[in-house]
This record gives C-alpha cells, structure tokens and sequence, in this order.
DNA sequence: GGAAGTTAGTTGCATACACAACTAATTTTA
DNA sequence: TAAAATTAGTTGTGTATGCAACTAACTTCC
C-alpha cells in the first residue's frame, strides 16, 4: 500500500492534528470555568437553531451534532431533563421522534456563545490575518465537504 | 465580552471543526477494521519513536500525546501489558517513571502506519493542492505552535 | 536535619461515548 | 393481507478519559 501522501501534506496534517486537540480542551476549560455545559451541547443546540422549525429527527441530529446514534439518544434525554429541547412525536411516522429547540434552548445558546466565541477568537483566529484565515476556509470546507455524508456504503 | 471574531475567521472555524472530527472517526474506523489499536496507541508510541533514547517521562508523554497525567497512566498500562513500552523508574530521581518505547512497539508502529497515512492521504490530502497544503501547515502551524505549551498559570 | 511545601505518578470515581442487541413501526414482497 | 425486510430510536455493556484525592519522593526553609 503506498497512498500519495506527498510531505507538504503530511506536514499540514502534523499541524492540523494536535492543533485542534488543544484548541479544543482550552474552550472546554473555558466553558466550564464559566459553569457551562459542553460543546457537545453546544453544538446539538446549534444545529437545531439553524434547523427550519427549530426541530429535527434524531437520526438527523446525530448527523449533524457528529454523534453516534445512542449517543445523540442519551445526549438528549440530558438536554430534554434540562427543559432545552423537547421529543415530539412525529404524527406521520410513529418511528420517528423530533426534537424540538425550546425557548431556554435559546437562551442557553446565548449564554454558551460569549464563551465559546471568546474562545476561537483567542485560540485559533488571533492567530491568523483574514487572508489565511479565507484560504483555511476554502481548504478545509472542501475537507469537509467531502466527508460530509458520513454514510456507510462505499461511495 | 466582544472578542474580534471577524465573520471570515469564524467561517474558517466552522469548517475546521467538522472536518476534524469527520476524518477522525474515519480513521478510528479504518484502523479498527484493520484490527489494530486507536489513535491515541499510536500518537504515544510515537512520540516515543521521536524522543531521543525513545523514552520520556510519563508527564512529557502526557503532554504530547494531549492526554491528563491519569488519561496517560491508563494507557502506558495497556501498552505495558502489551509490551510496546516498558516503565523504568528513573535512578536519579525516585518519583520520575520512564516510559520506554519497545522492539515490539516500534514493530506496532510499522503496523499501523500504512492504515493511518492511507486515512490521512484519503480523507485530508487528496482534497488539497501542494500549495495549499503548505498554507495551511504554515497557518495552523502559528496555531498549533501558540498553544504548545499548555500551563495552567495565566499566559 | 526536620517540617512544610512541591512535584510525579497512580487510583477512585464520574462522565461521555460507541457498538451491538433490542423493540416498535413502516415498507416491501408475494 | 401476512411474512419478511427495513428503519428509527433506545438500552445494555464496555471503554476511554478527566478531575480530585492520594502516596511517595524530592526541595526549600528555618
């Protein structure tokens, strides 16, 4: 097996790998310096924010919030026990379950942002002029485009 | 609280967040297909393989493995049990324990690589140009770089 | 040199997550 | 329409990890 896997590359991945680790346990310090749930929170909260309705399927959640099934299942029985989300059952399919942003859902986003926003200013965009930080954009959004799906099938 | 978070930098971070932990998850995946350990096995018997005498302290280790001091303890524990490491206990100072990177743990490594840089090749470099890779080993690289050295104490 | 403070590593405990097995509901097939 | 296959979500179980408390060893200070 011999991928190509010219040096350049392997050396921007040498940089992308610990760099996100470490910016990522210092906004978790911050977050929970300041009494704040986690970014795994965060980000389920988000993507139903941004969701039409504010609502969606767990399977679609799970997609989005990078969580496994079960996981996103246990993530929000916690989130629905703090009243920021609600299951709702869906009148067409009795398979399927929504989960609903609530009003305090909201208002815990906005309460998380501050922090979290103080966070990538501090750890990862200070450290870059706005030419890099497009080209970082551009790089890496094809990155990711390219594993969005996360289906298992071969593609 | 309004950090200087521009709108550019903050797209930059919306894509580097996922894209991390999609490729992440591939590579976990790839690699347990395979039957071998997760990352987290390699990272630290890789650092191993770079420390001059392919050992360091169990504190050193810690750091560059981006794991606590007891997230580390555990895992030199498995390693040890599969006699990839060995623990020395350091003669000139008695609380010091060394972390000593094996025949077999170099042989672990050999292993492992070629799945772990097919992943990285598939999943990261085959997305980006020469040139952009070097953009982006240089930009993370000042990221990377300011967040080395992570002390508790106030910057 | 001995008490107090610091440092290195480990252990107890709690938490977050994944995989596999399960249940229930829907869709497909014959 | 009844059986088989599929799909959505949940639950059982195991593992990885962090924090705080602990032990042992070194250093500092008087």
């Amino acid at each position: 097996m011999k991928p190509i896997l010219p040096e350049g590359h392997l050396a921007a991945w040498r940089r992308y790998y610990p760099s996100f680790w470490r910016i990522l346990a210092a906004i978790e310090a911050d977050l929970a310096a300041a009494g704040l749930p986690s970014l795994s929170w965060y980000d389920a909260l988000y993507e139903l924010y941004l969701a039409p309705g504010r609502h969606l399927r767990m399977n679609e959640l799970a997609r989005s919030a990078l969580l496994s099934r079960s996981g996103l299942t246990r993530l929000v029985d916690k989130l629905e026990k703090e009243k920021l989300i609600e299951r709702q059952a869906c009148p067409s399919d009795g398979r399927v379950q929504h989960a609903q942003l609530t009003d305090k859902g909201v208002e815990q986003l906005r309460k998380m942002w501050p922090v979290y926003r103080a966070g990538i200013a501090k750890y990862f965009a200070a450290h870059l002029t706005d030419a890099e930080a497009a080209q970082l954009e551009k790089s890496l959004g094809k990155v990711a485009t390219a594993m969005e799906p996360p289906r298992e099938a071969g593609d």
